[in-house]
DNA sequence: ATGTTC
């Protein structure tokens, strides 16, 4: 595989337009980061991603991408909607909408012993229902009410009494996509979703209690209502298994209509259709619904969390963000001097839009959106910022990336004994799985802080704060 | 990621 890949700065290089490519590579990344073209797929993925119809600028890819599904994890492409450009469901990934929120406690570090840590835990162990299976906060009436999570998103689970009208302020799009249409959602996905509303899933999903370690922006963090030392609780989590049917139905769907839309790509996991085609607009009124349930199921899991700590501390949790990093979105960009309705897919990379987009709430205009980069377990999370001038069409990485398969981790360390040391280093853990706990061994990803720092050199966002993990909930 | 294989 000769790609020709010059470096452009200490974290960019570009991969060389060549043969049915409509657009050259643009991987964020230092040298230590880069992924070996030889021995990893996944700037493979790269150039795949840069021959879909209606694509523009480059075929992005951030500091933690890696392989994936079709598309490189950690890929950005957007195509000219109006040019006939593409969407694809493995542009989006399996967990549409996968994303992060974080809330802070009125609590600091010093005020929680070791004590009132792990009696949390144990209240928060047991409040967050876990693993693969269908247990769920908020177990549904039917499809009807299922139809309004699916349009409603978290602005629904407020109504309903989980959450207040403050919590939508810091919600991306106030808490719900437009456009979601429960129509082009398969009766299988709804059955799926009737039992797993509120529920963390599995795999890298996971809450976890934090600390703020260092704050690097004094004035963005105070705009977010972080201080340092200050008591955290991330949540990382999707759209369950409804999510996961709707890329399965939608794939299958795009698969059969390409030929007759006169489009072929060179890996049939990128199987796409026109936006504007009948089945584009499908997708993407199924994958709105399925970003909807996974807004609301996060939702559910900060009210879990909130009972939790309302109970054991006495503290309330107040919501900082809450944003997705496996989304299409369709948005206005200038390309060549002119505005152009791009539909912009962002897998594994998390929406940062820059101080004064109209998008973010009043408050937040003078700093931009936080974005929330979960770290691998035991290891340190970030509060980024957005940027003016993001050359990614206002993107950056979503997390630490990782490095080796869950085969792999999985043979390299034993549940028990990675519990054992996380504890050893005082962070608690309260898994679902032992099997599912050695998979996430951070041995398996990439150095987060190495991540981050790359991001913020190649002008994608800004440091804010960084957070250490004291007890882990993992799914 | 995922009722971890339609």
């Amino acid at each position: 595989m000769g790609m020709r890949i010059v470096r452009e700065s200490p974290y960019r290089v570009r991969i060389e337009r060549e043969g049915d490519m409509r657009v050259p590579g643009v991987v964020f990344a230092s040298r230590a980061l880069l992924p070996d073209p030889v021995t990893d797929r996944s700037l493979l993925q790269v150039v795949n991603v840069a021959t879909l119809p209606g694509i523009v600028v480059a075929s992005f890819a951030m500091p933690d991408v890696h392989w994936g599904y079709g598309f490189p994890i950690g890929g950005v492409a957007a195509t000219d909607v109006d040019a006939g450009g593409v969407v694809s469901p493995g542009g989006v990934g399996f967990d549409i909408s996968c994303g992060v929120r974080l809330l802070a406690a009125g609590l600091e570090r010093a005020e929680l012993s070791g004590r009132v840590l792990q009696k949390l835990m144990d209240e928060l162990g047991r409040a967050v229902p876990r693993g693969l299976g269908r247990r769920a906060v908020w177990p549904l009436a039917g499809r009807a009410q299922l139809e309004r999570v699916l349009a409603g998103g978290s602005r629904y689970a407020v109504e309903q009494g989980y959450g207040t009208p403050r919590d939508l302020e810091r919600c991306e799009d106030g808490g719900a996509v437009g456009g979601a249409d429960a129509a082009a959602v398969s009766a299988r996905a709804m059955e799926r979703g009737l039992g797993q509303l509120g529920s963390l899933g599995s795999g890298n999903h996971f809450l976890e209690v934090q600390a703020v370690s260092e704050v690097h922006d004094e004035i963005a963090a105070k705009a977010f209502g972080l201080g340092p030392g200050q008591i955290c609780v991330m949540i990382h989590s999707g759209s369950r298994g409804l999510g996961h049917q709707i890329c399965t139905d939608h794939v299958r769907a795009m698969e059969k209509a390409m030929r007759r839309h006169s489009i072929s790509v060179p890996d049939r996991q990128l199987a796409c259709a026109p936006a504007g085609s009948p089945e584009g607009r499908a997708y993407l009124a199924a994958m709105a619904a399925a970003a909807n349930y996974g807004r609301a199921n996060r939702q559910l899991l900060t009210e879990a969390a909130r009972r939790a700590f309302r109970g054991v501390c006495g503290t309330d949790l107040e919501l900082v963000y809450d944003v997705s990093h496996n989304l299409a979105k369709i948005e206005t960009h200038r390309v060549d001097g002119t505005a152009r309705r791009l539909c912009v897919h962002r897998k594994g990379a998390t929406l940062a839009l820059p101080p004064r987009h109209p998008d973010l709430p009043e408050d937040l205009a003078d700093v931009g959106q936080p974005v929330l980069i979960p770290g691998s377990m035991g290891t340190a999370s970030y509060v980024l910022a957005g940027v003016a001038a993001n050359p990614a069409f206002n993107s950056t990485c979503h997390g630490a990336g990782r490095l080796h398969s869950r085969h792999q981790a999985a043979k390299a360390v034993s549940g028990r004994e990675l519990r054992d040391r996380l504890e050893g280093a005082g962070i608690a853990v309260r898994g679902a799985s032992w099997r599912g706990l050695a998979e996430e061994t951070p041995e398996a990803y990439k150095d987060v802080d190495a991540v981050v720092a790359a991001a913020e050199g190649a002008g994608l966002c800004r440091t804010v704060a960084r957070l250490v993990p004291l007890g882990v909930v993992k799914g």
